[in-house]
DNA sequence: GTCTATATATTGATAGAC
DNA sequence: GTCTATCAATATATAGAC
């Protein structure tokens, strides 16, 4: 039972590290890594910025937990959809509801890899996490140049340039969906595949 | 003549303070503005950073005249556009290929006001720069809502969600986008504007 | 105009008491 | 586990010599 004690110890300090990661995300998301500093969110927190280097190493161990975490869960459910028996256009559409869906479920966490994007290209530290972008973009090129060959998109689609339309139209959308607010997150996916698909022209040209 | 040396040393002045602009849009543009430090644009002008403060009152006051200088170039080419007899559709197109083409003239500037949009928001100095998105955003969802009236656009627009989609797939051009990189800004623009016009699909469905 | 020198504040982080 | 107390580094900004 005296080795138990460890564990039970640890678990509690698991979930107050999760907890405080909640408050953690808040701040950053909203006011930025590098403007936040560690004593709001020690205040935040309701602890002083001492105590924080309990659960944490450093400043830089927060902002790694939250996106990497962000990152497993995500990088799961598109695992998912690679693997699945779906045509290429319903592959894309997947991935994407998926990602829309994360801004719901995942709504600071999502905001910080967004706007931490260019310190996670220039710090070495953070490197596995900015790999995983071209992960990303490897999927979804996949499903473009696959979605071509079965006839499912244009023919003369520029994959390159296509995926960055796709990226930078979907990824933003965090900047402004508001958990709670007057659109649903399924409905902002509707709207914005079926631009992507049909475009703005009337559909009888 | 007295009077005349004034003049001219101001001139002086005001050329090589938007000489330390460009050292400042580069540096701000990659490191970001909270992480670039007084110190580091001395460093690459030349200059100590004591010395920064014979051109700008603050650091605040360096950002500020980075992001409204871009506003001023780019917001009287849009009023051009408005003002104009073009559809709304041409209009519209205009509108996007101007903001493009801004990203190659001034690339830094545009990387800066995309980044700091943020900080825009939350700090009261700003208010004004940011209040000229709303502008921008008027702007673009009034050719929308006359596109669709004039049958340019589909009737079934969710003009409020289309905006968004097309603010968010254009300005992030900004982020991968380099001048002298092998494709040019017309051509990111001619495969911009026909995805958004006419989406992934085939066109002969 | 640019420098030297420095004021003043704030930062991330640590050591040890409780 | 959290606090007190504080370190060392670094930040923006200023005053006055040159």
């Amino acid at each position: 039972m005296a080795r138990r004690q460890t564990g039970e110890e640890s678990a509690y300090r698991e979930a107050k590290r999760a907890e405080l990661l909640k408050v953690c995300a808040e701040l950053i998301a909203r006011r930025g890594y590098a403007a936040t500093t560690v004593r709001e969110i020690g205040d935040a927190a309701g602890l002083l910025s001492g105590s924080l280097y309990y659960y944490f190493k450093s400043k830089e161990d927060i902002l790694e937990s939250l996106v990497s975490g962000l990152q497993d869960v995500l990088w799961a459910r598109y695992q998912e959809i690679v693997d699945s028996a779906d045509s290429p256009r319903v592959k894309l559409e997947r991935a994407l509801r998926v990602s829309l869906e994360a801004m719901h479920t995942h709504n600071d966490e999502v905001r910080v890899y967004q706007n931490e994007g260019a310190m996670l290209h220039l710090n070495e530290r953070f490197k596995p996490m900015a790999a995983r972008r071209h992960e990303f973009e490897s999927m979804i090129s996949g499903f473009l140049v696959d979605g071509v060959a079965a006839g499912e998109f244009r023919a003369d689609l520029r994959v390159q340039v296509a995926f960055r339309l796709i990226r930078d139209s979907v990824w933003p959308v965090v900047h402004w969906y508001r958990p709670g607010g007057d659109v649903t997150i399924d409905e902002v996916a509707d709207e914005y595949l079926a631009l992507l698909f049909d475009g703005l022209n009337p559909r009888s040209m």
